[in-house]
DNA sequence: GCTTTTATTTTCAATGATTATAAATAAGCG
DNA sequence: CGCTTATTTATAATCATTGAAAATAAAAGC
């Protein structure tokens, strides 16, 4: 890792990367503080806000700009879509392709220099389908 | 307006409403709270808030779920996607029709019951982007 | 118009997520 | 090993939002 910018390589913030890295959900801040401190039980919460900061900058995770009430964090850092659960709040990554085109679409009548865009699909999840029988 | 609900129309549930559709922006609750008490200066935050629930539920207005810190404030209830710039926050509607068969697309891949999908473009504002120069 | 019912407002305190601060610690360099 | 300073810890502070209790005022009926 390519932590030559004034970055240190710490426990925490190794161990922050790596448990992140272990899972296929997207754990917000407090659920990533609670599985680190199985590993580090006196890191700080505070620590593990900065580090997940740093790890964005640094493009090795991706915060996902939240549509629920709280951040979410996703362990990979390319740039793909999300759908989310509306009952439980339950987020995974939307099995599909990017489609650049939006940009290029919304670019012929806006005057924003547009850089990018997000993409969530909202719906209910098989869990909770079974629900809505 | 039908607030035939078990809903009363009080004058603060009246102004709030009226503020909002007056302005082609998306203010914050905060925001709304200081158009607002130029009207009824004694008028409470927790009030804003309630009511701002209570239209978005008679889908008077809308709700976008956020991408920045706080939630912003729409006074047209249909959906449309939006344009944010990375800069200043400013907020505006992307001038763009939905597409629909977004959706069509991730149906055939996931088990979600997809019911909506929300979409968002990052870029700078025609301001901010003089700043870049 | 006056009563009554109860949704709503106000004031104020509480919560929950996140960020800032200061002192202590430790990564990575020579 | 010793130094510099990024980082951590612990704790307090902030910010947006929500909850609770008492007071107020819509709307419905008389």
């Amino acid at each position: 890792m390519l932590k030559k910018q004034n970055h240190r390589m710490t426990r925490q913030r190794k161990v922050i990367l790596e448990e992140l890295k272990k899972v296929k959900t997207h754990p917000g801040a407090d659920e990533i503080y609670a599985m680190v401190r199985k590993r580090i039980p006196r890191i700080s919460l505070g620590t593990v806000y900065r580090n997940l900061v740093v790890l964005s900058e640094l493009k090795e995770i991706q915060t996902i700009e939240h549509v629920g009430t709280l951040k979410r964090f996703d362990g990979t850092p390319e740039n793909h879509y999300h759908i989310r659960c509306v009952k439980c709040g339950r987020l995974d990554d939307a099995p599909m392709e990017i489609e650049t085109y939006l940009e290029k679409k919304v670019r012929r009548y806006t005057d924003y220099a547009v850089v990018g865009h997000r993409l969530e699909f909202i719906g209910h999840c098989s869990e909770c389908a079974k629900g809505c029988l």
